[in-house]
DNA sequence: ACCTGAACACCGTTCAAGT
DNA sequence: ACCTGAACACCGTTCAAGT
């Protein structure tokens, strides 16, 4: 009986890559002849496509098209659809910044630039977010930001165990949060539809709900978000000095 | 110019469905002479098939096998592949058990249920979770679910915009963390699969990782989940009386 | 040796032909 | 009137034929 291999994107399947500096060299050096084709002008595209046209849409095809290529050339590349996904979801979390980082004077202040850093980015990346909930996110970028971000909880002085426990509930957080309010079936006027649909239910059947909604002046999806984290931040200043 | 429909699932497609009652009723009688094939059953055979298969696999010609029918007549009952997964959607918000909420004496108590009601039944379709990323949970057993929380929440006292932003937070972390830790790509055993990544990695690129991975004596899911949660609560507690 | 057009077995969706 | 086989334009993936 064959072994069957581990799913890409998996950490099975990320430990069996080369280590992250030879895939950056990889990716930095064009291939001799062929430089429109090195991998990380394929992810490059890749992840424009899926941020115009929505994962749903993406397809292979659409990405040979892009590159001026055709679709048996990628497997030259990468093992499949999969695969280069993989590669997108990590290229995501690559772009997002954490300079901040080495500003913060607390642990309190660091969880929250972190919150921020990860919104931001995933924000500005709408599409991707069924991506980042169906791979494990220890890529090289993700596992470099998970490292920058534990780094910094322990030079404040957090215990490790609070750390580690505090970066997987602001990330899971963060990442639940922003695909409710910006992932695909959210419209642009998201709060604004929403707004209007509990408008349009019928009171008797649904009063606390709707008290609930009159209470908020507005449906402000960044206040929400600021609400939650704060929560979090607040819960852990409990158990820790 | 037409006016492009809503997309299904969308709040204002819920809108423009037939009421709850409405919906329950036709569910819940027979078709004349195809009890098979009532929206219901294919609902709860599509939800069955993507448990089994997955999201991926899951495929309108694998659901009409499992109903003896055939491609073409599930579009006498549904206008196309996204309608059927938003039904699949609320079906599974509707299994979520709240009834320990009637026996709950304060709003703490109701939010911890509250999101182990969720968490539980997530788990059991973990498969499900990136349809519950994708779509807003806006269909008539979404709707009741947030009721009758909201309902408890004012009950016992918690204001009405903290109960809102309480049920907004606690929701979507409940999501982003079950989706992370039992998502399509988490394996099984994949708490072991993530211990044995992590202690393959060089300590030298990544010492804070590994520091705050060792701390954790095991890396617990439940017991990561519960701790966000607690820290929820806690920091809400400061908010309200 | 390296690349890729064309084929393969699918997919969601449509519609004309059946009853 | 209602249902559905068969077709349509796709999809991810493979491989034999090209250079």
């Amino acid at each position: 009986m064959a072994a069957t291999p581990p799913p890409p994107g998996s950490p099975a399947w990320w430990a069996a890559r080369p280590n992250p500096e030879a895939l950056a060299a990889a990716a930095a050096e064009p291939r001799r002849g062929r430089p429109s084709l090195d991998t990380g002008h394929i992810v490059g595209t890749a992840l424009r496509l899926v941020d115009e046209h929505g994962t749903q849409a993406f397809s292979l095809r659409m990405l040979a098209d892009g590159l001026n290529s055709g679709t048996a050339t990628l497997y030259r590349h990468f093992d499949g659809k999969d695969e280069i996904l993989a590669y997108v979801v990590d290229r995501v979390l690559g772009e997002v910044d954490l300079d901040a980082l080495s500003r913060s004077t607390d642990w309190r202040e660091a969880l929250t630039v972190t919150a921020h850093g990860f919104h931001d980015t995933l924000r500005r990346h709408p599409n991707t977010l069924p991506l980042l909930m169906a791979y494990v996110p220890v890529g090289p970028h993700g596992l470099a930001q998970r490292e920058r971000v534990l780094a910094a909880l322990l030079q404040h002085g957090l215990p490790a165990d609070l750390a580690a426990r505090a970066f997987t509930a602001v990330t899971h957080y963060v990442i639940g949060f922003t695909a409710q309010q910006y992932g695909p079936a959210a419209a642009p006027d998201h709060s604004a539809e929403l707004a209007a649909f509990y408008g349009g239910l019928d009171p008797a059947s649904y009063p606390a709900l709707l008290e609930a909604a009159r209470s908020l002046t507005s449906v402000a999806v960044d206040e929400e978000f600021e609400f939650g984290l704060t929560l979090l931040v607040r819960g852990l200043a409990h158990l820790a000095p």
